[in-house]
DNA sequence: CGTGATCTTGATGCTCATCAAGGCTAGTGG
DNA sequence: CCACTAGCCTTGATGAGCATCAAGATCACG
């Protein structure tokens, strides 16, 4: 049978924990809330590495994952791969009213997942201004955010910062579901995995971490990664952990203050002559 | 004056027509449905270029671009910046029930928007299976989608690739509310937009763009695109129109069938063993 | 006519992809 | 037991793609 991953070995933990975890994180929850979502607790379905839980076009059913690692992707006619997002203990897919997934997803190890459609449709039913809703409503707005965050990783950060980046925001996420410390924990991927994630090639990526690792920024070993000197991996990766949780605090190192400037011109129009 | 964006000189279109023509993409709406979104027909703000609609962090009102551009961007410590998507009319904000934005969103050209605050509530009391409730959540789903096409421009696209997709891209989206023939439109946006869209520097953009022009795929003046040899940039950008409006179907290659393989060894535990 | 925004061009070097090869480990079958 | 294979990590060499610095051109505006 083997210890399903994101277990400590030989204890097995509620099946519904991580979920409860993160989304009492996002918002706080009553005691009711989180029965609630215990009730869920039955896995409906095991997948083996590389199983598809759900292929492009697909609506799936409404899931959690109890335990294991998947990846959002997408699959290009020359072969290549790109990955989109990490699932991790606690992420649902298929929430959404609309749950259509443009993208399919993928178990990279062992994955457990729990049908969680009747309490999504009990959370809607509370109305939309229910704490459970709103969990919800947030964990939606959380993945999204994890997509601008990807955005930026592949639009404007070296290999190095797009690797220390994205290893600070899993160790967020896994410390949020109690399956890590932020810079200590449990990472199930391939460097072939990683590079997918992140546009690089594989040799490039097998690189990059020798980089990480030649610094001492980074141990790892054994599918296990150790963060160290926290705060330079920050500065190079220039990692807010707010970034996860709440709207981005204003950055605005010099953003310039438009509103009391009336342009001249339009560029609208600007653009409107020869060039 | 001046004439807005996105309506024809002298002629002004119907406020909520490209809205419409949007949704109806999406999903049928009944006489009724149009009917009720013509309602919100009143434009609540203008914007100048460079005027947020919406800052980091903040929960903007919910509303539709009547006329004009603007583009989701986070700004970096350093300066540089990052855009995330173009809105173009039609295109909605802070219609989620939990509208948190975690980016700015800024006016590229004047912008009007419309408040479309009582049409939302209007369409969710209709409940989540009336037509309009599903466009609107078709909408978000698009958006998300186009998140992820851009995902996929930056990790795996060269920079001919990336702006290629991009114009295709924003060509069907604008034909889609009439804005435009798919192959010639107004592009009211400075390379350095497109620079901070497509991840490059203002200096590449430049010489992508010519690049495209020498080997006559494009024509760019005046701030109007015209994309020459369809074909030839469907296949030098691996585009495909479906991916805009319907979940992609499966593209699948080469993508190894792995349901019917359950692997000899599980790489969740492959990884812990020393390297 | 100066200023600022935009587009353009050349020169230089770093970042990263690609090709090719080799190593380690676990599992397989003779 | 020992080739043999497959998956993953590693390393070197080479060149393309792109960033960066610097400068100039054009146009709109005040």
């Amino acid at each position: 049978v083997g210890v399903a991953s994101g277990t400590v070995v030989g204890v097995r933990r509620p099946l519904m924990e991580a979920a409860i975890y993160k989304l009492s994180r996002l918002r706080d929850l009553s005691e009711e809330d989180t029965v609630f979502v215990r009730q869920a607790a039955k896995v409906s379905d095991r997948f083996y590495p590389g199983a598809d839980l759900c292929r492009e076009g697909e609506r799936p059913p409404a899931r959690v994952i109890v335990s294991g690692w998947a990846a959002r992707a997408r699959v290009l006619p020359d072969g290549r791969r790109q990955i989109f997002a990490f699932l991790l203990p606690g992420d649902m897919i298929g929430v959404q009213p609309q749950p259509t997934i443009t993208s399919a997803v993928t178990a990279l190890t062992h994955v457990e997942t729990a049908d969680i459609s009747l309490l999504r449709d009990a959370a809607s039913a509370l109305g939309p201004r229910s704490p459970l809703a709103e969990a919800f409503a947030l964990a939606a707005e959380m993945e999204e955010n994890l997509l601008l965050n990807h955005i930026v990783r592949l639009g404007r950060q070296t290999a190095c910062q797009r690797l220390a980046h994205l290893l600070l925001e899993l160790g967020e996420r896994l410390a949020a579901v109690h399956e890590a410390d932020e810079c200590h924990f449990r990472l199930p991927l391939t460097q072939e995995n990683l590079a997918d994630a992140l546009g690089l090639s594989l040799v490039h990526m097998n690189r990059t971490i020798q980089q990480l690792r030649h610094e001492q920024l980074l141990r790892l070993r054994c599918g296990q990664v150790t963060l160290l000197q926290m705060d330079r991996l920050h500065a190079l990766a220039d990692f807010s952990p707010r970034q996860l949780w709440r709207p981005t605090a204003a950055v605005t190192s010099e953003a310039r203050s438009w509103e009391d400037r009336s342009p001249r011109r339009d560029p609208s129009f600007a653009a409107s002559r020869p060039y």
